[in-house]
DNA sequence: TTATTAATCCGAAACGTTTCGGATCATCGT
DNA sequence: ACGATGATCCGAAACGTTTCGGATTAATAA
């Protein structure tokens, strides 16, 4: 391996010199500057990592901690988010490193990684309100990235979907078509998203002057088929009250409901509408479901570049305040969401 | 964050011999090594790893490269690997980092990781025959650990299943079932497992002087249940000559089979026996069948061992040879196979 | 002419380890 | 009493960068 000593012997020019050639600096003149380069090429230069994190103190390493008891269903999307992470952090000439850690052991694991110090940063998914990893972070002073707003009052950058206004949207539509007894059929309760996603449930609800009937909410740690059909099918079988339409969180559970309706021998829309959050997993194409589903989209996919960006830019020390991102959801009806029939 | 250097001022011993006591030298006196210890403790120190790295050369770190057009059904599949990886890696100190890349960049994509010199060493997973993979990094001289035999005479380790031993024995259990038409259903023609299996296909019919019916074998880039579906519900529809027993290149074409045979009205195991090969995948548990699912089974999660065992041991410098693993699948005989009716 | 400034360049220290090649000292066999 | 041995220890160099604090020269301003 050729380092900046080779080149500095092969010009006669002086370490420090190569190396602020190479690294832009502009105390260095442009032809002096053109034949360095040449010759890195010509050598097949290749900086030292540890060389130079050995000075730097940077590692050019990010990381993200799993839990490993993910559910069946969560395992393509995390697959998702990944794959997402690695490429971007690649354009920043970052490697990303996945641990998977037993879920009563993470903190320990964040708690070995940060005394390593041998990472740049760290992004974390799926906030909770009061989230111990993200506390943990801050107070040692490492870099993250959060997905999920927290309600703690950390200095991190975060990057979320506009939970409140999504769930607002599909709730406005269903009652501008006149739908009054709605179902909410969500995710785990105690997570940012969950909590936002609920409020604004409720919050249309107030609105239109209805009331909150906890019958018509159901949460659940996964967001799987299941939780959508058990949820539907409890809900649909509680007497003259049923709902007359569905917001989900996600679109698996969208998947739930129309095969629970399919036993049912309801229609969907005619007998009721459904509406969920897409995340645009290419599993569940909400577009392929018959009839095809109304979602408000927001493809996971494309958190990634902005988490690593927030990420990166904080790393490189950009003021935190600057750092949050919110992204608005993409509302599309199709044909699962019907006006209420007027005989009903 | 303290450095060999303050454990060495705060005992006045030299940092050589703290650094030989805290890395078990013998040169160094037993009361000595622990109070550099406790003193280690106290200061809570941990050694950076750059600087150890830009002396050894080792940077702790392992890669694997991922293609980024990975199927639907595939990325449970990935994420399995990936999961187990990640543990099995941290057991040895080793931080393991994801690289997704689009497929026709991936050999640039090793070659850049390779100039950069800063992994130890990489696994490759479902090794072709003839792998550029798998080349470029032996060319080079760096270490990697190939799941899948291939047939290159390169000098690294392997791990694989007995892929050609599994195929024999469900073709023998249904031969002795007294199956004479055996349809086998597996994966991408050009994959060294895919191979074996095949091979061991022909064998068996062989061995019992049975002729090879080409139509009676499917392969396709991904093992999907449409794979299972299509071609079952085709070699089903040929006229007379139908299979009357499948072999499956995993559980999710079993999957697609038994969907397949209850919409052409056909009973298993009573028209059609079926067997499959078992990765374990949580998503498609065999026994949860209905009928219950005879299969050859190697769980894709207990490969993640050997393969950082084996690539940690080549890291180290032992000899290639020794570096080769070999897994025997279980055979577990379910409610799916049965002798074949006199009738028929 | 002389002090200033700008443009280039460089020596040397520093980052935190590991490791080579001894140095020191007590013990031991003869 | 003396070289040999073994147990402990350590100084200094090395790994390949980055960066601080100038040094040198030429152009510019006064």
């Amino acid at each position: 391996m050729a380092t900046l000593k080779d080149i500095s012997r092969k010009l006669s020019i002086s370490v420090t010199t190569v190396s602020r050639a190479l690294n832009g600096y502009s105390d260095v003149n442009e032809e002096t500057r053109k034949r360095i380069h040449q010759a890195a090429v010509e050598l097949n230069y290749r900086p030292n990592q540890f060389a130079r994190k050995l000075v730097t103190g940077r590692s050019g390493l990010a990381a993200m901690v799993l839990p490993d008891d993910f559910g069946i269903t969560t395992r393509a999307i995390w697959f998702e988010i990944l794959a997402g992470l690695s490429v971007e952090f690649a354009k920043h000439d970052i490697d990303f490193v996945l641990k998977v850690s037993p879920t009563d052991q993470i903190v320990n694991t964040y708690q070995r990684l940060i005394e390593r110090n041998a990472m740049d940063g760290f992004v974390v998914i799926a906030a909770l309100p009061k989230d111990e990893r993200v506390s943990l972070l801050a107070r040692n002073d490492v870099p993250l990235v959060l997905h999920g707003r927290s309600e703690q009052v950390v200095e991190c950058p975060v990057f979320d979907i506009n939970n409140y206004e999504l769930m607002l949207q599909s709730m406005q539509h269903l009652l501008d078509l006149g739908h009054r007894r709605i179902a909410f059929i969500g995710g785990p309760a105690n997570h940012g998203f969950m909590i936002d996603r609920t409020l604004a449930y409720r919050a249309a609800l107030a609105g239109w002057g209805l009331p909150f009937n906890p019958d018509y909410i159901a949460c659940g740690e996964r967001m799987t088929e299941e939780l959508g059909m058990v949820n539907s099918i409890r809900m649909c079988s509680s007497g003259g009250e049923e709902p007359t339409a569905f917001v989900c969180g996600n679109t698996m559970i969208a998947k739930g409901i129309y095969s629970a309706m399919q036993v049912l021998g309801r229609n969907i829309p005619e007998d009721v509408s459904v509406v969920a959050h897409d995340d645009a997993l290419p599993e569940y194409r909400a577009v392929d479901f018959r009839p095809a589903l109304t979602v408000t989209r927001a493809p996971l996919r494309d958190s990634s570049r902005p988490l690593v960006d927030l990420l990166v830019r904080r790393i490189r020390g950009e003021a935190v305040e600057s750092l949050m991102e919110i992204q608005e959801a993409e509302f599309l009806v199709r044909a699962s969401t019907n006006a209420i029939e007027s005989t009903a």
